[in-house]
DNA sequence: ACGTGCTGCGTAGTATACTTTGCAATGCGT
DNA sequence: ACGCATTGCAAAGTATACTACGCAGCACGT
C-alpha cells in the first residue's frame, strides 16, 4: 500500500510543517524525546507532528519555537498562517499597537483599554 | 498535569481575546451571528470565544481576523503569542509614547488622549 | 548469546476545540 | 394584547489535539 502517495493530496501544508521541524530538531542534535521535554509535550505527539499527522495549536507552536531557538512566526508561517492579508489599507499602522503590546511598564487590561480605545479612533476616522 | 497549575493567567489573556474581538465585532456593527458567518463557524462558539471560555485554534484566528479586516499578528498577538526574542530593545521602554506621537492616524485631540490615558497608567503603576 | 539504554512509533485513552439544537429576552410591526 | 424576527447564550454532542503506556529496532558493553 502506497501511503506516500496518500499524503500528497491533503496533508501538503502539514508535512512541510512537520519536514521544516523535524529538520530544525536534527540540526539542533535533539532526540524527539529531548525536544519534548524543553517543550513539555509528549515525544509521540513530536513524532505525529513532524509526520504531519496533526495541526498543532498555538500553544504548542509556540512552545516549540522557544525549545528550537525559533522566532514563532517562523512556524506560524509554516503552518496555515496567511502571511500576508490581501486588503491592508485599513491597517498600515502597527507600530503603535506593536509598542502599547509590548510596553512593560503596562498591566493587561490597562493595554486592554488602550487598544482598544487605540482601535475606535482608527475606525472612527476611517469610516 | 502535576507540576503545570502555574495557569493564574487563565482567564487573563483569554478574556482579553474575547473582549477585544467583541469590541471589533461591535466597531464593525455585526452580530454574533454574521461574524459567524463570514468566519465560517458557529455562533454559540464565537460567544463563547468574547467570553474566554476557550483559547481559539489558528485557523480561527486568522479566520476571524480576515472577517474583522484586521492583521492575524494582531489576533495572534492577543492570543498567546508571547514574542519573547527580546533582543536590543529592553532599554528602550519609551517607545509606546513615540509611536503615539508619530502615528499619521491619529487627529491631535486622539493622540492627546491616548498619552493622557496612558500616562495615567504608567503613573498609577508607579505609585 | 544476554542485558541496558536510546531511538522513533502504534495504540488507546483523556482533554478540549468546535457544532447542532434549542431556549429566554428584547424589539418591532399588526 | 398578540406574533415574528433577531439577539446572545446554555447544554449536549462530535471531531480532534494531546498524553500515557508500551513495543520493536539499533547501538553499546558484560
Amino acid at each position: 500500500m502506497s501511503r506516500s502517495d496518500k499524503d500528497t493530496t491533503d496533508g501538503c501544508d502539514l508535512s512541510t510543517l512537520g519536514r521544516f521541524i523535524r529538520s530544525q530538531r536534527q540540526l539542533a542534535k535533539l532526540s524527539q524525546r529531548e525536544l519534548a521535554r524543553l517543550a513539555d509535550l509528549s515525544d509521540p505527539y513530536i513524532s505525529q507532528i513532524e509526520r504531519g499527522l496533526h495541526t498543532p495549536s498555538l500553544r504548542v507552536l509556540t512552545s516549540l519555537a522557544s525549545a528550537l531557538n525559533l522566532r514563532a512566526e517562523t512556524l506560524l508561517t509554516y503552518a496555515g498562517l496567511t502571511d500576508n492579508t490581501a486588503d491592508s489599507n485599513s491597517d498600515t499602522h502597527p507600530s503603535t499597537e506593536a509598542a502599547i503590546l509590548a510596553d512593560p511598564a503596562l498591566t493587561t487590561e490597562q493595554r486592554q483599554a488602550l487598544l482598544s480605545t487605540y482601535q475606535a479612533f482608527i475606525q472612527a476616522n476611517s469610516g
